[in-house]
DNA sequence: CTAAAAAGTAACCAGATGGTTACTTTTTGG
DNA sequence: CCAAAAAGTAACCATCTGGTTACTTTTTAG
């Protein structure tokens, strides 16, 4: 029966995303995601092959959730660059914090240098966030809102990076900072200045002449 | 014999980070360590009681090396703020980039919810760090070479981010901006690309009124 | 030189691991 | 209704896991 089988492949993602999203690759008990789905083990190798296999699973599925993001930052259109950057951090802030398996998947792969990212076609989901980052920098330049000299992809690591790894790394920020990065305040007041901090960036014109690099 | 003793110690505790960093503390074998150690797998257990003290004590004498980062960066003390805050990036890159191990280790601890981090006195280390960077700030905001309102947490937030970032997530991020972020001309121009816009953000006052927050 | 303490070792254990097999039950198409 | 295919299950296996024990060798101090 399909739907059954459907539902069987359901729990069994739902509960290897929780496991190996927890405890990474090496980690993640075959035992438990069973215990866990109340899906046989046996079962999970007829669905899914091997443990790597079932992890590439989990991992695709949840870069999927990324797709949405680019329409989400397409729909919240708005003629002034500065308030669809702001709307982009928004949303990208907003994203990491409702997805934190997402934000783990991504630490495990890199701690297994980005292995199965890359085995699989992964990365192609990356094109829907680029793309609309992009967009945002092409049409600022394009109507002389901010210089050309500014480097998009200067500009996306670093919001990936403020936004990123202010959920990855909470934990020790949260000790070397000595705040509650947790608290929606401190989220809102990170997210001003990210905010404040890339467009002051993109005023300067992307480089500073008095800092010799 | 002291001398032996201490060698054999070394021993396990280099070969316990190689293999902690690695695979982090689920994945790590004790027997992988005593192989790599040479050195008998009871004899490890007899140093260090059981995996957790070890994993503890590699965590301990990772972080010490952050210690030496501060001495590193009052060295470079010259009297524009400018130039310290560039040295001072300068710096926390080198060491990143030299201390592939301290990367993972902090990833790991992360994924870990900061156990470990938090149970021993880890953090300590933390102050030299982050007190080089507030020693910067307070003298440029008292001699008026910066506003008052530039918020040196967030800005501290803001060079961690940029800068561990890079490295932590250097696999999945080569994928998406499609360039080797780690040929030395990347790393020399995403070292400039944050100096700037540090810069530019203190420049700015720490804040924009134009971006309603 | 010697006895005690420290350093080091081989062999072992119970429990858990990923993975399989032989089997029963349920669903489906004709 | 019925046979074949799909879904589901219990019990099992070889291997490996962290950790221990009973033992020998080396070093040290008097």
């Amino acid at each position: 029966m399909q739907q059954r089988s459907e539902i069987t492949r359901a729990k069994i993602l739902s509960a290897a995303e929780q496991e190996f999203s927890e405890k990474g690759f090496y980690g993640a008990r075959i035992n438990e995601i069973a215990e866990v789905s109340q899906v046989n083990k046996a079962l999970i190798y007829k669905y899914f092959g091997d443990k790597e296999e079932l992890y590439q699973c989990v991992l695709l599925s949840v870069y999927e959730r990324l797709k949405d993001l680019e329409s989400q930052i397409i729909a919240s259109s708005n003629s002034d660059y500065r308030q669809k950057l702001s709307g982009f951090i928004d949303i990208y802030f907003q994203f990491l914090e409702d997805n934190p398996t997402y934000v783990r998947m991504v630490m495990w792969e890199n701690l297994n240098h980005a292995k199965y990212f890359k085995a699989r076609q992964v990365n192609k989901t990356k094109d829907s966030i680029i793309k609309a980052l992009d967009q945002i920098v092409i049409e600022a330049k394009a109507s002389h809102r901010i210089p050309d000299s500014v480097d998009s992809k200067q500009l996306m690591l670093t919001l990936i990076a403020c936004s990123f790894n202010y959920f990855s790394n909470m934990d020790t920020l949260t000790e070397i900072v000595q705040a509650d990065l947790r608290s929606e305040e401190s989220q809102r007041k990170r997210i001003k200045a990210v905010k404040d901090m890339l467009l002051a960036y993109m005023d300067s014109g992307g480089c500073d002449d008095r800092c010799e690099g």
